[in-house]
Parts: structure tokens; sequence; C-alpha cells
DNA sequence: GGAACGGCTAAGG
DNA sequence: GCCTTAGCCGTTC
């Protein structure tokens, strides 16, 4: 059973498309609690369908890739969105460029 | 039911 | 420019 928050958090993620990432205060803006960037962390941690989710394409504010399961996550997550059409230098995208937002 | 933790963010030092 | 502090919110123990 999943919370509605995650539930939200979900379906938000996977409505970025392939080739975009977003942020986890963008999400948690689109939610309406702006200051929920943890939670939304929270709740994609807590991802009970990381297929159907694409938790990877979520990243910091910053652009940078954040956190992912564990330290070797990370790299896993650059090379996913990489694959996706990404351009993942440094450990960190291109927010200018792949920066998806929901209006 | 309550306390601690975390895949954050922004502001100070 | 890097590290510390404070705030915010949901999940997990």
């Amino acid at each position: 059973m999943v919370s509605r928050f995650a539930a939200r958090v979900y379906v938000l993620t996977s409505e970025v498309p392939r080739g975009k990432v977003t942020t986890y205060g963008a999400i948690a803006a689109r939610m309406g609690k702006p200051g929920a960037s943890r939670a939304v962390g929270a709740a994609l941690r807590a991802n009970p369908t990381p297929i159907v989710v694409p938790c990877h394409r979520v990243v910091k504010q910053d652009g940078e890739l954040g956190g992912y399961g564990g330290p070797t996550g990370t790299g896993r997550k650059a090379a996913l969105l990489r694959k996706e059409g990404v351009a993942v230098r440094g450990g960190r995208v291109d927010l200018s460029e792949y920066l998806f937002t929901w209006r």
C-alpha cells in the first residue's frame, strides 16, 4: 500500500519523458508542497515499482544526480540517463537542456 | 504513537 | 569555493 503522496510522486515521475530529467523540488512544488523535496526523495526511495517509475530521471535541483539506493547507484543512474539521451558529465546533468517541468 | 532517518534545498560561515 | 546549520516533509523502525 502506497501513500497518496508517494503515489502522486510516482505518477509525476513517470510523466517525465525519456531523455529528460526533473528535480525533487520541482515535483514537490508540483504537488503543492515546495518544501517537500525530501519527502519526494523518501517516496522515491520507497519506490515499489522501479521499472514503471523512472526514479533515475529525478535529479537534484543543482543538476547533480543525487542519490540512488547506494553509492554505486549514482553511477548506474548516470549510465541509464545517458542511454536515454541525457548527457551526463561529471555526475551532473545540464538542466538548462534536459530539465523537464509540468509548467 | 513517537523518534529517527533520508535519493533535498537554501542560507551562513 | 567548500563545509556547516537550519528548515521541511514523508517513510521507516
